[in-house]
DNA sequence: GTCTATAATACGATAGAC
DNA sequence: GTCTATCGTATTATAGAC
């Protein structure tokens, strides 16, 4: 059973992580975490000591998140087409919170990478992950040399529907978009 | 000839714009677009009552400069198909700045649509000028019913290679991902 | 019209009482 | 360990001298 303080870190953790979400990360001000968060004003520094410190604890949680989804999908779902087209499914299924504050990794990203190069670094790492497992399955579906290119364009081809999806606020962009991903997959594996 | 007050203005206009590029537009403090623009301290509320009214002029002068760009291509481009591909080459010949700094149009909407979805709104417009060029291209290029939805296909496809590309500090698959899209839009026309 | 001085507030961060 | 009080700075914005 996590201690009282664990439970007050992970509070800040979860509030930091919707509100970096929601508002971006250099609109998010601490008042913002420790009232989402319930934590007393100043008290926020015992726990972390800048809020880079607090972005990079939210980045971790993250990774942590996608790399228990990914397990699970390795273990579930035995066929490489069918673990893309699972990919595939996420962005659908997301479509209100996409709409409302685009993608959880590209719009960070894209925010830090403007000028706070380091903490993009850390969040690249979230593209990371996705991009070795979507390789991974590129490679098991017949594409081991082009395995890297693919889960770049399968990448750029997400993060772009839901650009556009949020721009036009057009959930059914974003339908037909996914869509034409997994007939793209379908194709790729026909031909593999 | 503009009086000097004209021309401060648009010292403004133009330090905001790049400044709102580079750092975002939430990082940039009245400070950096003095300091950038060399406009004494508090002198810029004489010119722009807010920081969001700098914006909306940054934004008016951003149409007016897409707005312009296409005119000019109209002019002296005559086949649809030799249009679409100028599109798809000014991503390629900004890739230094893409790389640094993402998609102008794509990071600004995306920063402003977290939380300011008043400004999210005029910053669409920007991409409105694009959508509605590239749909009357697809429209001439025989596919009339669907041009709305290629040019957002065209767009998305865009934003997505812009932001792999920057998360990857991958020039090169900015140029594969547009040559791509070249071949796509030479199908387009070959069926059409 | 132009500019200086400065207000008012919000920010990230700290010190120290308990 | 927890919390209150507050610091110093940077922010947006204004007042008023010239």
């Amino acid at each position: 059973m996590p201690s009282k303080s664990e439970r007050t870190r992970q509070r800040i953790i979860d509030a930091a992580n919707q509100l970096f979400y929601r508002k971006g990360y250099n609109r998010t001000s601490f008042t913002d975490v420790v009232e989402e968060a319930d934590v007393p004003r100043g008290n926020i520094y015992y726990y972390f000591k800048s809020k880079e410190e607090i972005l990079k604890a939210v980045i971790a949680h993250r990774q942590e998140t996608i790399a228990n989804m990914l397990a699970e999908w390795d273990k579930t779902i035995k066929a490489p087409l069918d673990r893309l087209e699972r990919f595939v499914r996420i962005m659908y299924d997301s479509t209100p919170a996409l709409l409302r504050s685009g993608c959880p990794m590209g719009s960070l990203t894209v925010e830090l990478a403007k000028d706070q190069p380091e903490l993009k670094e850390d969040a690249k790492a979230l593209f990371d992950l996705f991009q070795r497992w979507l390789s991974r399955q590129f490679d098991e579906l017949g594409y081991p040399d082009e395995s890297r290119s693919l889960s770049m364009r399968l990448l750029a081809r997400g993060q772009g529907l839901i650009v556009i999806a949020q721009v036009y606020q057009d959930p059914g962009f974003l339908e037909q978009g996914t869509q034409e991903l997994n007939r793209w997959l379908e194709e790729l594996e026909r031909y593999a």
